[in-house]
DNA sequence: TAAAAATACTCCATAGGTATTTTAT
DNA sequence: ATAAAATACCTATGGAGTATTTTTA
């Protein structure tokens, strides 16, 4: 069975030859007709752009602009070129705009599920947290699994729960908060691990009542123990 | 729910604020899970990559790369920035090869998916199609969604497949072969459709071991039937 | 001849290296 | 304690400017 990460060692990451300043330039010469007015546009001097061209059919080994004619036009390669371009930096300005929306506390909706258990624990405070970051919160509240198919089905952006321990490929997991326990045992007693433990003696388990207990309950159902 | 292409502004060439040397960093950053790794595989070393990493952060305003945690992995807005930059590289490396097809009439490198089974009835053909028009050729076989899901990452060129039916617009889909089947019944019996015939009367395979076998069971794979 | 593009050269900003400190497990 | 990331510092490359030459209409 062939795994994704295989391709990617195939097709490795291979050295960029052109950067977007030179293809911000190229665009710009063609749609001003001249270098000398580019220059203008882009706040440089005619030599800077001159030589930003040069680097770019050098680096694409081909002409991209013809310069026997005024104004200068794009050759065959230079408007198929000049496509790309464009369609790349549209790329490189939505990338920009996207992340700063995120950032900016602009997010118009976030669909937020959370576990039962954490509502009654954190929601609150979750809330709060949120409030500033986020127009409008759409919280769903339901089981760990049903929060995980939801947010698989694209129906969710984010849920806090226990972790299953495998997380698809195709989420994030962020850890909130990890504890760690202690089994505390009378010193007469020979059971070495918790799998010994669990053999020999029975479960004693927090109240229902108890955040604790419901949590210790929603994480034995998680991991398929039985009662 | 806002669209991203709403965001989009055509209008103006603004000043390019980062660079593809960043996003490839950062893209081998989150694949290798170390800054060391992605240095190593890159042929630079860990102090450059940080300072790449570290200027595209601050360019785009935003912390992309969670360092408390190793391996180190993409932040919320961090995982945003890995599916946008992938695409822009992709987009950067077909523009390279396009322009090269143009001008040489052959493509430097094709990173070409097969399902087994076209491989098992066409494979050869089919390279030997290919060859003249190709430079080099990396072939990766494995299932259809497997190579679905490595082409819309931008780490294949072109998959030869079996159609799904609802293909994303970002890729373009080419039929090579269609094929007409009738169903050949007794005059005595009375189904006039594939579904009544379906219902009263048992399926009848082709051998495993034949072409047909195979890709029937693909067929039926995909489609969700049960044998 | 008058624009505009290429070229020669110069400079300095910065990408990227080495060495070191800080941080995470 | 060890591996990894940040940081300080330094050097060399090359991006971009000025001045000049070559090219086009």
């Amino acid at each position: 069975m062939m795994s994704i990460s295989n391709i990617y060692n195939v097709a490795k990451m291979e050295k960029i030859l052109f950067d977007l300043h030179q293809l911000r330039a190229f665009i710009t010469v063609i749609d001003a007709g001249s270098f000398s007015a580019a220059a203008r546009q882009l706040n440089q001097t005619q030599s800077a752009i001159s030589q930003l061209i040069l680097q770019l059919e050098k680096s694409l080994n081909c002409q991209l602009i013809d310069r026997r004619t005024r104004p200068v036009r794009a050759t065959l390669l230079g408007h198929e070129c000049y496509k790309f371009s464009i369609k790349i930096l549209a790329e490189c300005k939505q990338m920009q705009n996207w992340l700063h929306v995120i950032e900016s506390g602009k997010l118009p909706l976030l669909r937020l599920g959370l576990v039962d258990s954490v509502v009654a624990v954190a929601g609150l405070q979750i809330l709060k947290y949120l409030q500033p970051k986020v127009d409008k919160i759409h919280q769903i509240t339901g089981t760990a699994p049903e929060l995980l198919t939801a947010l698989q089905a694209g129906k969710l952006d984010i849920i806090i729960t226990m972790i299953n321990g495998d997380v698809p490929d195709s989420l994030s997991l962020y850890p909130l908060i990890t504890e760690k326990f202690f089994a505390v045992t009378p010193n007469d007693w020979p059971e070495q691990t918790i799998e010994q433990l669990c053999k020999h003696h029975n479960y004693i388990a927090y109240s229902h009542q108890t955040p604790t207990g419901t949590q210790t309950q929603n994480w034995l159902k998680w991991r398929n123990f039985k009662a």
